[in-house]
DNA sequence: TTGTGTTTTACGACCTCC
DNA sequence: GGAGGTCGTAAAACACAA
C-alpha cells in the first residue's frame, strides 16, 4: 500500500468518526455567470462577482485579420524547453522581476517582455498553490496524528473505567463476604490490644496507583468493626 | 480517433506601493 | 498615475484512456 492509499484510508477513518472535519475543505462551486454567451466567471455566495468583460487578445485580433507574418495561422506559442529552463533558472534566485532583469531575460531569450513578466506571473501562481498543497498536507498529517493519539487515549481512559468498575465490585463482594463472616462468629470481639497496635489499621495500607492493596484491605484477619478499634487504643 | 482532463500561455480586472 | 503584483479565467497544447 503506497502513501497516498494510506492517507487516504487514515482520511476516511477520521471522516467517519468525525464527519465535519474536512467539510470546509472542500471549493465551494458558485453559479455561472454568463455574458455574451461566454461564461464569465463563478459566483460566490459571500461575495458578488462582477461580470468580467474580455477583450479579444491582440494575438487573436492579429490571428483574424491574418497579419502575424504566417498566412493568418494563429497558434499559441508554447515556450522551448531551453527558453523554460532559463525562465526557471531566474525563477530559482528571484521570484520577483524588476523591469531591468524583466528586458534582459526578454532580449537574451528572444522573447517578448511581457511574455516573460506573465511567465513569471503564471510561475509564482502555480509555486504559490504548491506551497498551500505542501503547507494543507503537512497540517493533515499532524491533525491525524492528533486523532490518533485522541484514539489511544479515549480506549485507555475506557480500559481504566473497567478496572475501576470491576474494582467496585470486588470490593462490594468481599465487604459481604466479612460481613457474613463476623455476623456468624461469636468470638469476633475478643481480640487483643497488642495485635491491633502491631497490625496497621486498614487506613494505613497504600493503596498504589496500580491499585495493589485494595486486595489486603479486607483480608485482614484482625479487621475491627466499627468504632470498636478506638476504645481498645484508649 | 475522439472525448476528456490537465497544463501552459495570455489577458482583463482590480489592488498596492511609490 | 504608473508599474507591477494577484486573482480568475479563456483557450491552445498536450496526455491519455476508451
Amino acid at each position: 500500500m503506497n502513501n497516498q492509499n494510506v492517507n487516504d484510508n487514515n482520511l476516511l477513518l477520521i471522516s467517519r468518526m468525525y464527519p465535519n472535519v474536512y467539510a470546509s475543505s472542500v471549493p465551494q462551486q458558485g453559479l455561472p455567470i454568463l455574458f455574451d454567451g461566454l461564461v464569465l466567471g463563478l459566483a460566490v455566495d459571500s461575495k458578488p462577482v462582477r461580470p468580467r468583460r474580455r477583450r479579444k487578445s491582440k494575438n487573436v485580433e492579429m490571428a483574424q485579420e491574418g497579419g502575424d507574418g504566417s498566412n493568418g495561422w494563429f497558434r499559441k506559442r508554447k515556450l522551448s524547453d531551453e527558453q523554460v529552463r532559463m525562465l526557471e533558472m531566474s525563477f530559482g534566485l528571484e521570484h520577483k522581476l524588476e523591469s531591468e532583469r524583466k528586458n534582459r531575460l526578454a532580449s537574451e531569450l528572444g522573447l517578448d517582455p511581457r511574455q516573460v513578466a506573465v511567465w513569471f506571473q503564471n510561475r509564482r501562481a502555480r509555486w504559490k498553490n504548491k506551497r498551500l498543497e505542501d503547507e494543507y498536507t503537512k497540517l493533515k498529517n499532524e491533525h491525524e496524528n492528533v486523532v490518533v493519539q485522541k484514539c489511544h487515549l479515549d480506549s485507555e481512559v475506557l480500559h481504566l473505567k473497567e478496572q475501576l468498575y470491576d474494582a467496585e465490585i470486588e470490593i462490594q463482594r468481599l465487604a459481604q463476604r466479612v460481613e457474613g463472616a463476623l455476623s456468624n462468629s461469636p468470638i469476633s470481639s475478643s481480640i487483643s490490644v497488642e495485635a491491633n497496635l502491631t497490625t496497621p489499621f486498614f487506613g494505613d495500607y497504600q493503596i498504589g496507583d496500580d491499585g495493589e492493596g485494595y486486595e489486603n484491605l479486607f483480608y485482614s484477619p484482625e479487621y475491627i468493626d466499627g468504632l470498636e478499634w478506638m476504645s481498645q487504643l484508649m
